[in-house]
DNA sequence: TGGTTATATAACCATAAGGTGATTAATGGA
DNA sequence: TCCATTAATCACCTTATGGTTATATAACCA
């Protein structure tokens, strides 16, 4: 569950508007119109873009009034960076991508392979 | 086009067997058959993920033979870090959230709002 | 009680995503 | 030239996504 929950946050992120809210998020609660107010896009399909949000554990949400507000909560978006990571090497000088070979070669890598039916890849 | 490629980027990742491809790939070139190998799935699905990473940036492919080696291209994932570099404060000590919100409040953060029809957000 | 505001849910639609099997194309070797 | 190998493409199916409108729910206010 905690493995494809990597599944869900990048999934999540691979929306611009998702990626919009959550930056809006970033800089304190928001309630669900003000968080549709910017875009051209009605309401309920704002709140479908929070469930994704919540589901992959991005956004919590609490109870003021009728309002829900939203909490941007990146633990999960550390998940996602720790993944990354993983990678690093790939991209910081992207010319002696031979050195990290061998080097990977040696102490196997990020994820050597996954298996059958249902993978557990990564 | 460069924007809209980190939805390419987040999306090629929400999927596990493209990780774990990019994962083999991380320890050096392989074909399309190598690729397959460990997976339960045909290889014209092989084929799809393979064609969704290099649309993404994150693969590409040369030719030897009769074999279309891949090999990792993983500076695409330096701007997916990027973006997420703007939030490492929501998750480096997940406790004194309220510090880097004041500070987000003086200095506007990430990305302030979005607008209007297609989004030109993150 | 009735009305207003904020949000969620339902039913629907179009398109994209992830598979499949069958076929085609490209290359190298007998 | 014929065959084997590797990979791509085609036609198809099923399910998920991202949106819509219309309706329901929840909480406050009068």
């Amino acid at each position: 569950m905690e493995l494809n929950r990597l599944d869900a946050v990048f999934a999540a992120l691979a929306d611009p508007t998702r990626r919009a809210i959550l930056a809006r998020l970033a800089s304190g609660e928001a309630g669900v119109m003000e968080l549709a107010k910017p875009f051209a896009m009605t309401q309920p399909a704002i709140s479908k873009h929070l469930r994704v949000l919540e589901r992959a554990g991005l956004i919590s949400r609490g109870r003021d009034a009728q309002r829900r507000p939203c909490r941007i909560e990146a633990q999960p978006l550390a998940e996602a960076n720790e993944w990354l990571e993983r990678y690093r090497q790939f991209w910081e000088g992207s010319f002696q991508r031979l050195d990290s070979l061998l080097e990977e070669l040696q102490s196997p890598p990020p994820n050597p392979a996954p298996i059958s039916d249902k993978d557990q890849p990564t």
